[in-house]
RNA sequence: GGGCUCGUGGUCUAGCGGUUAUGACGCUUCCCUUACAAGGAAGAGACCGGUGGUUCGAAUCCGCCCGAGCCCA
């Protein structure tokens, strides 16, 4: 029986524990096989070796609410939970955690210790995710790293390879040369640095023309391939189909037209060379470029820059510049500040070098994939547009080989002789190549028989674009020839939530890795949440200095309070974290608890009355009657995902509705009737109850605590009866008389508005009160009469004699404006001027007759009888009080 | 630089062609009524970011500008 003060770091705690220890959240295979009724949902895991931080916290709260309704709306759920394990984050955890370098281990035994190292890791981070009251099934997890998954990684390489949808092809990728290794576009930052700009003198073959180049990296000059001009450059589009030659190195390029050049900067010509930015790839590519390759990759000088070779590139830079000075091909040398994309671990400037490379098609089905976006329901669906914008703007196919040392390898080996691919069989998988052999003795192209591993890894993205089939348990059925599931009830996945960060590369990654592997769309629906903001709307930032975490945030207010200021906006929309909306979850929690305890001690000791609707009291079936209309709102806006609707519709209904209404008459009528009211108990316990479950899926553990004390079933031996675990409320079917409803609680509304501003007491006594009201009013008096403490009650059969006077004429503007059109404005001057005529109903003005549909009339309402007139909105109330 | 999104009382938020513009938090006044004073009643407080336009009528639709968020360059 819930009594004093609710406790929630103990209570809270004490459920977490229990939802986890009981599985009140593990997934019931056996009861799901029909694909239609499981509900599943898969999240992009977390990478375990951060910290916990509000994203996690309203994101996860968020497809939580999903969760808790859907389990008790529809019945079985799945809701796994995934580590993302396999990236850069937890290798290099890893080897400082260790203090070890992942290049003196065999790949497999770097794994295993990034595994170790993690595990640790990633306890905490399920103790920080059951900390938040997410009801996840404990019973399924993975992480990305695990052979399981490395399986299924591997397999996912090689069913695209075998549908012709891989290939591998020498090209440009963004390389660290101080790691050593190439890296992808996202570990790349943008870094404001000092630099020069040079303009350098070049001159055309075989002329004495000369023109300017202007450049922050002189030690590209051996790297120049070509040289470009806008094509509406007047001043200089006659050098183009000349060659130039270049200053100091000599060698001869041509100038070629191109409308990509930046005519504003500099001369207005520039140098592409091997390769200083993404432009210059994409030169090379369109026109064919050669490749002149003047930095290695440890940033030193090739041959190519012959004298200049095995100088650091910073140095070589310096070196030219002089000489170019003494050469007098130096015409300007100025400081600039510009934007380097610089590697986000090291902060050196990348460089771009030409390697071998794997790749997914992507480009000639993008019309597919934006079909397959189409396919999925949006929250909200105005995110939908990220989706397509992303997919129209592809411009390469997916590049997902990593010259790194850890990370799920390729499947492959080449022949040594003949380059042939080699795959490895799919029952060996998981393999490395560096410590298996190859499935095949000779190559089958050329019968050679030494083999050269593939060292390479896999993107880590093309690992976690598979968690929608890691989660279904997709694998290759040696006996059967084909792919299969385990759990296929599960796939397509009914809702994949996220942040809107993540749409461009981690949605649509695994939209096309799945559609691929299944021709199926993977998600039915996906679920966007916006970003956590600081108290000045600004985003959290290290830098920045307001990053709020959640330990901190928890340390101080209830999980519950949390989640209630989760449900604070729309979904996708941004939040603002404050600390009000986390009070005001406080307050609801309270409000909660304490009428939970006046419910208990109302209705005595979990013995409801056993009672027909037709016992009740009007009052009581009107009560009912709303919180079914209320749930029917509830349910639709749970089905669309408008928490906040949710949030504020239920909060309102529960504290003004139930607690200030009708609890208020539910407790006179008991404590003062003889036998205690059954009537009033049995709603009082039916609408109680109903609100506990209702409140379930946000204030996840007070509505617990609440259960448990009040209403759970006392199963020994058994699973606990958690409230998380009930059927969502369907309607009761009550009949009542809304309309009379709603006047009798606007009657005692004006009466304790009447009493409140005379100072009297709520339950002060009145004489005689009449009313007059819309709908059968008779069957609510008595209980009016009770909560207000009025003597004599009555109600009016008819309006009571109320003067009324004309105060204005209120037009139907949704009738009229269409109507009358450029009138409107002279109809309203003439109303405003009181210049028209009421004749049979209809309104006179302006030279035009409205019909009575048109327009109503306001009248001011002025009592002279007896007693004092109150005007509420759905009710007249004459108030005879002689004290 | 480009794309998408957001901008409503002090704060957060609903509304997304015609409403006296919703609710919460905070604030002011009154009331200790045996669930809750961390409660109840009343009240003040918003020309709906700015600016043009479409329309009889715009917080709501369109253009531009400003601020913020994310993604891409």
């Amino acid at each position: 029986m819930p009594s004093g003060d609710y406790d929630p770091e103990t209570a809270e705690a004490e459920w977490q524990r229990r939802w986890v220890d009981q599985e009140t959240y593990a997934y019931d295979a056996e009861a799901a096989t029909d694909p239609n009724t499981v509900f599943s949902v898969d999240s992009p895991p977390p990478t375990v070796s951060g910290d916990l931080h509000m994203g996690h916290l309203y994101g996860f709260t968020l497809q939580d609410f999903v969760a808790r309704f859907e389990r008790m709306h529809g019945g079985t759920t799945f809701f796994p939970f995934g580590y993302d394990d396999n990236g850069i984050a937890s290798e290099r955890l890893t080897e400082d955690e260790l203090d070890v370098r992942h290049q003196d281990f065999e790949r497999r035994e770097f794994q295993r210790k990034c595994r170790e190292v993690c595990a640790q890791y990633e306890q905490q981070f399920t103790e920080s995710i059951q900390g938040l009251g997410v009801s996840v099934d404990w019973n399924h997890t993975y992480q990305t790293i695990e052979p399981r998954v490395q399986r299924v990684s591997q397999l996912s390489f090689i069913d695209l390879y075998e549908q012709g949808r891989e290939y591998r092809e020498k090209a440009p990728a963004i390389w660290c040369p101080d790691c050593e290794t190439a890296i992808s576009q996202v570990e790349t930052e943008d870094d404001e640095q000092d630099s020069h700009f040079h303009d350098i003198a070049f001159g055309v073959a075989d002329s004495d023309e000369a023109f300017t180049i202007s450049t922050t990296r002189p030690e590209l000059l051996p790297a120049c391939v070509a040289v470009f001009v806008h094509p509406n450059d007047d001043g200089n589009r006659h050098l183009v189909g000349e060659s130039a030659e270049i200053p100091l190195f000599g060698h001869e390029v041509p100038i070629v037209a191109d409308e990509r050049v930046d005519t504003e900067t500099g001369s207005g010509i520039v140098m592409c060379c091997t390769f200083g930015d993404r432009n210059d790839i994409e030169w090379y590519q369109v026109h064919d470029l050669d490749l002149r390759v003047a930095i290695d990759e440890s940033g030193h000088m090739t041959e190519v820059a012959g004298e200049y070779e095995g100088l650091h590139s910073a140095d070589a830079g310096e070196a030219i510049v002089a000489d170019l000075d003494e050469a007098g091909a130096l015409l300007d040398r100025r400081p600039i500040e510009h934007t380097v994309n610089v590697h986000e671990r090291c902060g050196t400037s990348v460089e771009f070098l030409v390697t071998e490379q794997w790749y997914i098609r992507m480009l000639d089905r993008a019309d597919e994939y934006l079909d397959a976006g189409r396919g999925m329901e949006w929250f909200p669906e105005k995110m939908f547009t990220r989706y397509e914008h992303w997919v129209e703007g592809l411009q390469w196919d997916w590049l997902i080989s990593r010259q790194r040392s850890s990370g799920i390898p390729f499947p492959v080996w080449y022949c040594a002789d003949c380059d042939e691919t080699v795959v490895a069989e799919k029952a060996d998988l998981p393999v490395d190549p560096l410590s298996d052999e190859p499935p095949v003795d000779a190559c089958p192209a050329c019968g050679h028989g030494e083999f050269v591993p593939e060292d390479d890894v896999l993107d880590t993205w093309a690992t976690s674009s598979l968690t929608p089939l890691i989660n279904a348990g997709w694998d290759w059925d040696e006996e059967r020839g084909e792919y299969t599931m385990e759990r296929p009830e599960l796939y397509r996945f009914d809702v994949r939530p996220q942040g809107h960060d993540i749409i461009s590369f981690w949605l649509f990654h695994t939209v096309v890795k799945c559609y691929e592997h299944t021709g199926e769309v993977p998600f039915r629906e996906t679920l966007i949440n916006g970003m956590v903001l600081d108290e000045n709307r600004e985003a959290m930032s290290k830098s920045k200095g307001n990053v709020v975490l959640p330990a901190e945030v928890l340390a101080e207010y209830p999980v519950d309070a949390a989640r209630y200021w989760a449900a604070g906006s729309a979904v996708g929309d941004d939040l603002p974290y404050k600390e009000e909306g986390l009070r005001a979850g406080e307050k609801l929690i309270r409000k909660l608890w304490n009428a939970s305890k006046l419910v208990e001690s109302l209705v005595g000791g979990g013995t409801r009355p056993d009672l027909a609707h037709d016992d009740l009291r009007e009052l009581d079936r009107w009560l009912l009657a709303e919180l079914d209309d209320l749930t029917e709102t509830l349910t639709e806006q749970f089905r669309r995902r408008e928490f906040s609707k949710v949030r504020d519709d239920l909060r309102g209904f529960f504290w003004h509705t139930f607690c200030d209404d009708y609890l208020e008459v539910a407790k006179t009528r008991v404590r003062e009737a003889e036998d205690d009211d059954p009537a009033a108990r049995y709603t009082l316990s039916v609408a109680h109850e109903r609100f506990l479950t209702l409140f379930a899926p946000m204030l996840a553990h007070v509505a617990e605590e609440l259960w448990q004390d009040m209403y759970a079933a006392d199963r020994p031996g058994e699973a606990f009866d958690s409230v998380h675990l009930r059927d969502w409320p369907e309607p009761l079917g009550v009949e009542a008389d809304h309309e009379a409803g709603v006047a009798a609680m606007s009657v005692v509304g004006a009466l304790r508005r009447y009493k409140s501003e005379r100072g009297l007491p709520l339950d002060a006594a009145v004489d005689r009160v009449e009313v007059y009201g819309e709908g059968d009013l008779a069957a609510f008096a008595d209980d009016v009469r009770g909560v207000m403490n009025v003597g004599d009650l009555t109600v009016l059969e008819d309006a009571p004699e109320i003067e009324s006077a004309i105060a204005g004429i209120s037009l139907d503007y949704a009738q009229v404006g269409p109507q009358f059109g450029e009138t409107v404005g002279d109809i309203e001057a003439a109303l405003a001027r009181e210049e028209y005529e009421l004749v049979d109903g209809e309104l006179r003005v302006a030279g035009e007759t409205l019909g009575a549909d048109l327009f109503e009339v306001e009248r001011e309402r002025r009592y002279s009888g007896d007693g004092e007139l109150l005007q509420p909105e759905d009710a007249v109330v004459i108030v005879h009080d002689d004290a």
